[in-house]
DNA sequence: CGCGTGACGTCTC
DNA sequence: CGAGACGCCACGC
């Protein structure tokens, strides 16, 4: 539980700027290929002072979370466009370009 | 210990 | 290509 939520945090915290994750890639990086919803509820219980790229996680069509995270999904929007985050100008992430592969890495 | 629930994912229609 | 249904896993009650 606490080890999941914190392997979570671990790899958002390691997201490069400019990239993202999708949830389901989490998860299977954590080992639970089906636990992509986990993921998103860790995100939801992540606690502020950890200060974790949150907006840097997107579900797997590049689309953003719901207006009640974040206070605004154009929050998340903009901190994404700021870290030069290609959009593909229909609200969604261009993960294409934007998806970060920690294998690779 | 069982039931409901959710920042998701994949398959069908 | 959009919407709906089902599945999954961890957690709170």
């Amino acid at each position: 539980m606490e080890h999941f939520f914190n392997q979570v945090y671990a790899w958002v915290a390691r997201i490069p700027a400019g990239k993202v994750l999708t949830y389901g890639q989490i998860a299977r990086l954590l080992g639970r290929p089906r636990s992509a919803r986990v993921v998103g509820w860790a995100l939801r219980a992540a606690p502020d002072h950890l200060k974790l790229p949150c907006h840097r996680v997107v579900d797997r069509q590049g689309g953003l979370a719901p207006e009640e995270a974040f206070g605004g999904a154009w929050r998340q929007r903009m901190l994404l466009e700021g870290e030069d985050v290609p959009f593909q100008g229909n609200g969604r992430v261009d993960l294409n370009a934007a998806n970060w592969h920690p294998e690779q890495e």
